[in-house]
RNA sequence: GCCCAGAUGGCGGAAUUGGUAUACGCGCCAGUCUUAGGAACUGGUUCUCGCAAGGGAUUGGAGGUUCGAGUCCUCUUCUGGGCACCA
């Protein structure tokens, strides 16, 4: 036994024996425990390796994973890497060094840093999503969408990446700027492939196969209802999906057969639509404009054209639009109305048609710019407002009573969207809809660090699946890495050297890449069968393992990943392959760890603090603990290098009290129930993952034994054993330094004793019209009367008292007494 | 503009159903030991008036409900995160 708590002695030895015996920490199929998936979003190895927001949500996991272990269940808590990606690849256009040696030289260091702080991970599963053997089910799982009709090419103007070369998702390409290299994105045509996650929005029925009934799977919408998850990771995701409820209404264009479908929210607000504005992309621009017109219209279009997604959506910019020459009419009022194109209607909104009114500022503006007549039909409460509404002065949004509306005048906003939706449904002219944000998730990628897309191209045949037997179509390594706006693939002669598998003709292979999202779609499913060469995971296992009871990642992935991961889980229910259909019951995610001034960590600044540094100097147990000391765990929190020491002190306190054990010790029924609260209230936190205050309690329990001139041996296992899931190095050494020969995770979780925690004696706080004049110490059970009668003898309550009459006496028991005078 | 979260000492943060606000830790102050200490230990530490006993104030702000509010209700300010020309 050393004299001296040292971390960098002890922490290495026992890393080395749970590397000895992984049967410790390693699910085991054949236990009948009942199971605990606890699952980490799964890395990018970067070549910067782990950050302290990694070890933070890691240690997390690993408290809770051990925890579970010595409560008696059977966990399952792996790790893997997600290894495709941009980094890797740009770097290899730098240096040529290719992503497959980058990222193994990056995970080795990962899993080297990881070990260094004691996680309990299961690496017989570890799984590695650049690797032939996972991408093999990655390209399974595509063509399994693809037979199914949910994966789909078409030509899409898509968001385009200039210095990246390549086309990136809306979710990518944020506020019109790369999400990776920040460039203006620019707009461009090409043939993409899409998976169809607007199919699974809303609940679904399929007949499962041989006639066994039907499935439903719950949606991306309802199925949030049923998960444990961070109320604002739900509303992310809710309003991402972008559900809204309106009206369909149809404008017929004067002397022409076609028509112009509106969606609109506001119906209420039909009758004062004076005209209508038509997205510059919308497809019956070009049919309808009159020869007049085309001029300038055609001028309108070229300049909307050449804007940038950011320039069209930067706001109070000023509105433009541009006249077709033609006229529509309102179905409400029956007069006629000029149709106009503007930028500010997006195509790919609704029907990428609006009707125009004076209640909506946007429009508002335009007419003003273009006199186009206006209109009010929506009257505010306010009859100040009201004048300088009617007048058009200012543009009135809200909701109101109609006004200039026939029939529906007097009714409110909320009852006319009804009434005229129904009125003009008998008349063919309008219909209820409901429309949604989310569109097609666009999944193909022009570059060569990805899942390749499983399809050959073939002359005679067309688009051809690549045959199951066949797969993984491997990447090959004959590739320059130079970005050409095209995959790199296109140009391997290996890769392109294939006949079409239906044919036999010369054929060449779709060169796209998936989506890197794609791979980490569906990772959790293979940690419950990593090695299986048949099936992306067995249905038994899938069973045994799924789906998982605890997720701990970052909040930056509450809406692409979580929601693309739920899709698939929805995809492969439907398919009869899952029997759930939402794959995290529970969801929490860390706080991002700020540097120490309160800004954010980052190279840039050099105020990043690096896990291994920390580790040198005070050990991982140190780092672990003073982490989730910091506050709750998915707060935003500040580093302060100087509270580390605080659980430095703390352990040293624990380290020393080994010279005082003693069988006997120092036994009280105060200890024995500081003892007993604290494993309830440990217990209870770790539980709710209230970390923070769960190591709190065990100062608290530290200071009271390390006053004590003895410490009973009980008392200290007990201690022990509290500790390990969030010290685990120190409770193991001092755990075999108690004679113990087996490791301190193969014992059970201390119950506590009800009759233990009862406290005998209580402060009762006795209280003058609510304010705390006295505390004493009194039996816990006593009376009220007897409590009054202490309270009325008390000479600091006699003092407030004097000259008054008591008006009322309120008595919560063992808790106060309040003398209200 | 919309959605979500939050605001408590010098700092990070505690506080079952409304019932002792400031637990625990850092820092700071004093003391002990020491050649010394940015080490260790002991004690103190919300603010304020007071030598003290004791009093008063206090959980972003303003109201309200209640015997009693950090906690519940209404309004409001600020901060952080997300979405956003979404009809």
């Amino acid at each position: 036994m050393e004299n001296k708590y040292n971390p960098g002695k002890i922490e290495p030895k026992w890393q080395e024996y749970w590397r000895k015996y992984p049967e410790l920490f390693n699910a085991d199929y054949s236990s009948n425990k009942e199971k605990r998936f606890i699952l980490d979003m799964f890395p990018y190895p970067s070549g910067t390796g782990l950050h302290v927001g990694h070890v933070e949500s890691y240690t997390a996991t690993d408290i809770y994973s051990r925890y579970l272990r010595m409560k008696g269940f059977e966990v399952l808590h792996p790790q893997g890497f997600d290894a495709f990606g941009l980094p890797a690849e740009n770097y290899a256009i730098k240096t040529g060094v290719h992503p497959k040696e980058t990222i193994e030289e990056a995970i080795k260091v990962f899993k080297k840093q990881i070990d260094s702080l004691g996680f309990s991970y299961d690496w017989s599963r570890e799984v590695n999503s650049s690797l032939p053997e996972y991408y093999k089910w990655t390209q399974w799982l595509f063509l399994l969408f693809y037979k199914n009709g949910l994966a789909y090419k078409k030509k899409a103007k898509v968001n385009w990446c200039p210095k990246c070369q390549t086309v990136l998702a809306n979710e990518q390409a944020e506020n019109g700027k790369c999400e990776r290299c920040e460039s203006e994105v620019t707009q461009k045509n090409l043939e993409q492939w899409f998976f169809k996650i607007t199919d699974f929005i809303e609940p679904s029925f399929v007949k499962a196969s041989a006639g066994q009934g039907i499935i439903k799977t719950s949606g991306l919408l309802d199925g949030l209802d049923k998960v444990d998850w961070p109320d604002s990771t739900k509303g992310l995701q809710r309003n991402w999906i972008g559900k809204s409820f309106g009206s369909e209404v149809d404008f017929a264009i004067e002397n022409s057969q076609e028509k112009i479908i509106v969606y609109t929210t506001r119906i209420d607000t039909l009758f004062s639509g004076t005209y209508l504005l038509l997205a510059p992309e919308h497809p019956l621009v070009n049919i309808i404009t009159i020869e007049s017109q085309k001029k300038e219209i055609n001028a309108y279009l070229i300049e909307t054209a050449k804007k940038t997604e950011i320039e069209r959506q930067e706001l109070q910019k000023e509105k433009t639009g541009a006249f077709t020459g033609v006229y529509a009419t309102n179905p409400a009022t029956g007069e006629r109305i000029p149709i106009w194109i503007s930028d500010f209607v997006l195509v790919n909104y609704g029907t990428g048609a609006v009707f125009a009114d004076a209640h909506d500022s946007r429009d508002f503006e335009l007419a003003k710019k273009y006199d186009i007549p206006l209109q009010v039909s929506i009257r505010p409460k306010d009859d100040e407002l009201w004048e300088k509404v009617k007048n058009l002065e200012v543009c009135f949004e809200e909701e109101g009573v109609l006004v200039n509306s026939a029939q529906f005048n007097g009714l409110s906003s909320g009852e006319a969207r009804i009434k005229i939706t129904e009125w003009l449904e008998t008349r063919g002219a309008a219909r209820f809809k409901v429309n949604y944000k989310l569109r097609d998730w666009l999944v193909s990628r022009q570059r060569y660090w990805g899942a390749p897309i499983p399809i050959i191209y073939c002359e005679k045949c067309g688009e051809v699946p690549v045959p199951e037997a066949d797969l993984p179509v491997e990447l090959p390594d004959d590739v320059d890495f130079k970005p050409t706006g095209e995959s790199p693939l296109k140009y391997s002669k290996k890769f392109q050297a294939v006949i079409c598998p239906k044919c036999g003709a010369k054929a060449r292979r779709e060169s796209d890449t998936m989506d890197t999202f794609v791979c980490s779609s569906w990772y959790y499913l293979r940690y419950a069968d990593p090695k299986n060469e048949k099936e992306f995971a067995s249905k038994e296992l899938l069973e045994k393992w799924l789906p998982v009871d605890l997720y701990v990642g970052g909040a930056e992935h509450s809406v692409l990943h979580l929601l693309y991961a739920r899709f698939f889980t929805k995809v492969l229910h439907n398919l009869g392959y899952l029997e759930f259909d939402e794959p995290f019951l529970k969801l929490r995610h860390q706080g991002t760890i700020l540097a120490e001034d309160g800004t954010k960590m980052s190279k840039s600044k050099g105020n990043v603090v690096n896990p291994d540094d920390v580790v040198a100097h005070h050990g991982a147990d140190a780092l672990r603990c003073f982490e989730m000391f910091m506050g709750p765990l998915e707060d935003m929190k500040p580093w302060q290098t100087r509270g580390i020491i605080g659980i430095t002190r703390f352990f040293e306190k624990i380290w020393n009290m080994q010279t005082k054990i003693s069988k006997k010790g120092s036994t009280n029924s105060k200890l024995d129930n500081l003892m007993h609260k604290t494993i309830k209230k440990v217990s209870e936190d770790i539980e709710s993952m209230h970390y923070n205050t769960a190591i709190s309690q065990l100062m608290i329990l530290s200071n009271a034994l390390e006053k004590e001139p003895e410490v009973s041996e009980a008392h200290y296992k007990l201690y022990l054993l509290l500790l390990g899931p969030f010290a685990p190095h120190i409770s193991e050494e001092l755990w075999s330094g108690l004679g113990n020969t087996e490791s301190i995770f193969k014992e059970k979780w201390p119950e506590y004793d009800l009759n233990l925690i009862q406290d005998e004696e209580v402060d009762l706080v006795i209280q003058v019209n609510g304010k705390v004049r006295d505390i004493v110490r009194v039996n816990a059970d006593i009376s009220e009367e007897n409590a009054k009668k202490v309270a009325m003898e008390n000479e600091k309550i006699k003092k407030h008292l004097e000259g008054n009459v008591i008006k009322k006496i309120i008595f919560i028991k063992g808790r106060l007494i309040n003398i209200v005078i």
